[in-house]
DNA sequence: CGTTAGTTTGAGGCAGATCAACTTTGGTGG
DNA sequence: CCACCAAAGTTGATCTGCCTCAAACTAACG
């Protein structure tokens, strides 16, 4: 879900520029406003003690980040990361609370986009115990490459997204391209046929 | 979270019972309004193809039901089942965007709900590969004694939660009495202190 | 006090994580 | 433009948490 010319509302935002890698918010920390992406892709990473990773949500050029911390009022539950090279503005709360008083609209927008993104989350959640790691790799890379085909996804990504490991993500991709359901091109790759591949899920 | 009083602003709706065990919506229907639960507890539950159940979030006296489809502007994602005998009003589109417009702070209400709900989620979709099953068992334990503890979870409840099976629960139960961390009676046990269990999670 | 839904306990199996050693890719700096 | 090298990917072997299956037990409700 995208809010075009979202920008445009806050002239007197100053466009940041964030290398790729670079951190955007930490886990723990305070929200003090929301983040508008102008371009880039950012990802949302959470960290257990462990060592293990968890690809939570990505965000890209049209999308908000950190509004979900921000309307729960509670401490960023995880960490934001520029996966690409990313300009964004910051929109401090003061500002952001007079636009949602200008535009009452907006809250359901944010409301509809929250709620959308729950249902997804809960629906992730159960794929961890009712699909193999071969079925939540097939939807990862349906997803990841539907939303952002031009991203050349590393295995590592898919696994923290899919709740796997690089090695399986590996053999999954290998198996997918022996049966023609994926193309590879270097270290990128190509789905055929993303609708079919996602009904063949169970067979994986 | 609990809206107090919500049911006096919609006097004309009428109560009505649900019977322990029966089925509020089902999956895959169509929202036409919102539900407020004045007595009970409801479960929502996604249960999938291969016999798998995940149990995603629980409701009680004071809540609202089924208004993340609702906003999210989509059909169900799970099914919602009465865990005890329960009473709740049902309040028509129309007139529940009636109400939205009279009191706007109600959808900022329910957006900090949805928001808090989605980094619980989140959290436990983490947890799902973060931790022991053991150490799932004992958060979902403590979840559900800490906002319920007059029910009598059971362990196939407890499994559907945590994502684990009833036969696990049972062994982390004993493991549990054995250590002096809860004290069974009959089917239901008590947490004895709930702050310092959760602090041995890893240990698990 | 009978019935059944819920619980306990044990034994065995396997999906996929982990560990390890090697190969390839693609960016970059000389 | 090419050589280098760190980051990413591949492949195989091993290990294990906990799920599955099975069978006997027990609480709780009508």
């Amino acid at each position: 879900m995208i809010l075009d010319n979202f920008d445009t509302l806050f002239p007197t935002a100053r466009p940041k520029k964030i290398r790729k890698g670079s951190v955007i918010y930490n886990e723990g920390s305070k929200p003090s406003g929301i983040y508008y992406i102008q371009s880039g892709i950012i990802g949302l990473h959470h960290l257990s003690e462990n060592g293990k990773e968890t690809f939570l949500r990505v965000f890209g050029a049209g999308n908000l980040l950190g509004h979900r911390s921000y309307f729960a009022d509670e401490l960023y539950h995880a960490t934001s990361i520029a996966i690409n090279d990313t300009q964004l503005i910051f929109i401090p709360k003061e500002e952001f609370e007079q636009h949602i008083k200008e535009r009452p609209e907006t809250l359901r927008f944010i409301l509809n986009q929250i709620a959308s993104d729950l249902g997804r989350a809960e629906l992730r959640m159960s794929g961890r115990h009712d699909k193999s790691a071969a079925g939540r790799i097939i939807e990862s890379i349906v997803f990841l490459k539907l939303h952002y085909p031009k991203q050349t996804w590393t295995r590592k990504q898919i696994a923290d997204y899919s709740g796997s490991t690089f090695e399986t993500v590996t053999r999954v991709l290998n198996k997918l391209e022996k049966n023609g359901d994926i193309i590879k091109n270097g270290r990128d790759f190509k789905i055929i046929t993303p609708d079919r591949l996602l009904e063949k899920i169970r067979e994986y």
